[in-house]
DNA sequence: ATTAACATACCGTCCAGACGGTTGACGTAC
DNA sequence: GTACGTCAACCGTCTGGACGGTATGTTAAT
């Protein structure tokens, strides 16, 4: 049968990685290890066995969240859509999609999000995946305006979230149609022109 | 003459902040109050007599940057502007003002701003003020659909900022003039109609 | 003299990380 | 198939230092 991990690390890994998310959003980056491993249900040694330090399990933190973050750009990408625009269109699909639940959804939480940001660490890592999202997404086939407009809502959404909570399901409608609608060249024109 | 206070309070109590708000961006929340104060200039008791916690402290950092904030809004608020918009257009303009320099810029520095939020009761007092911001804005006479996308916008500068560093002017200024363009009816439309 | 504005000394707690152990899985040899 | 070596996975404890906060002095303004 599959390889079974003795006594199953990575399943213990992935206990870390949510226990800690899950008390960084409570208590913010000042968490203590014993918490996160007591939440894990694991003995602090066991803790450093997986992450030989603090910093290397915000650094997994921040791994696990970018992960995650692919990951559901990539769900959104649709197979039948080959006009241009359609990695911005998944990535907005992505960040609308109000179908996330369970564990997924303490990921998406921008108190989580913000905690980690401010990490030096954390930061520094992040910062070389947005310029990898960024050229990807000027890549994408429309118009430098649109893309530069939907890259700064979509980033706003983290930062409104945090700020005002999640918005009602209504006005996130509107917002990713209006989003949807600037990804096409039929859309109304918003770049000067 | 003017009342000078005692041994300049009103003084050190800002050179704190700002050494809190110094210290927050090159080491996170995670900042001790030694360090704060010796940046200041000043013993831990001094500083424990202007800020009686920790948590006091960052409520003061907190208080501190939302008085800037309101104050630069207030500061490119136009006078001869009266049509509708012209509140969305002083945040704008505050947004991309380039001229801010020395102590200010500490304080429009997104990583201080991440820092900051990332602290529980931080975030509580925030979202105090982003509600009213919210409401403020929408009371501007423009079209909300119009709002939604220029708020979104606004706080994802923030978010890009801390992501990808500061844009060239080029891109700034595209994105500046987008936004203004949005504040005109006359301007090019973008809500589905 | 009284009070605000500091400084100094100190205490109790918390916490990151080190360290030495223990347990169980897996191969290997017989 | 069983005895054994080996190595990763994990446990429990200890410690040195950092850190928040207190208690108490000291200085300057009014």
């Amino acid at each position: 049968m599959g390889t079974v991990l003795q006594r199953d690390a990575e399943r213990t890994r992935r206990a870390l990685l949510d226990a800690a998310a899950t008390a960084l959003r409570t208590l913010g980056p000042s968490v203590s290890l014993d918490v996160v491993a007591l939440q894990a249900g694991v003995s602090k040694g066991g803790l450093l066995h997986h992450f030989r330090s603090k910093d290397e399990l915000f650094a997994g933190l921040a791994g696990e969240w970018m992960a995650r973050f692919d990951a559901a750009v990539q769900t959104h990408l649709d197979p039948a859509d080959a006009e241009p625009g359609r990695l911005c269109r998944a990535h907005i699909r992505a960040a609308f999609d109000d179908t996330v639940t369970g564990d997924d959804q303490l990921w998406s939480d921008p108190a989580v999000l913000a905690a980690l940001l401010a990490v030096p660490e954390v930061l520094r890592r992040a910062r070389e995946s947005g310029v990898r999202w960024r050229s990807e997404l000027s890549a994408d086939g429309l118009h430098p305006d649109r893309v530069l407009l939907i890259s700064r809502v979509l980033d706003g959404m983290w930062m409104t979230e945090l700020l005002e909570g999640r918005a009602d399901l209504d006005e996130r409608h509107r917002t990713r149609d209006i989003l949807l609608g600037l990804t096409r060249d039929t859309g109304p024109m918003i770049a000067a022109e």
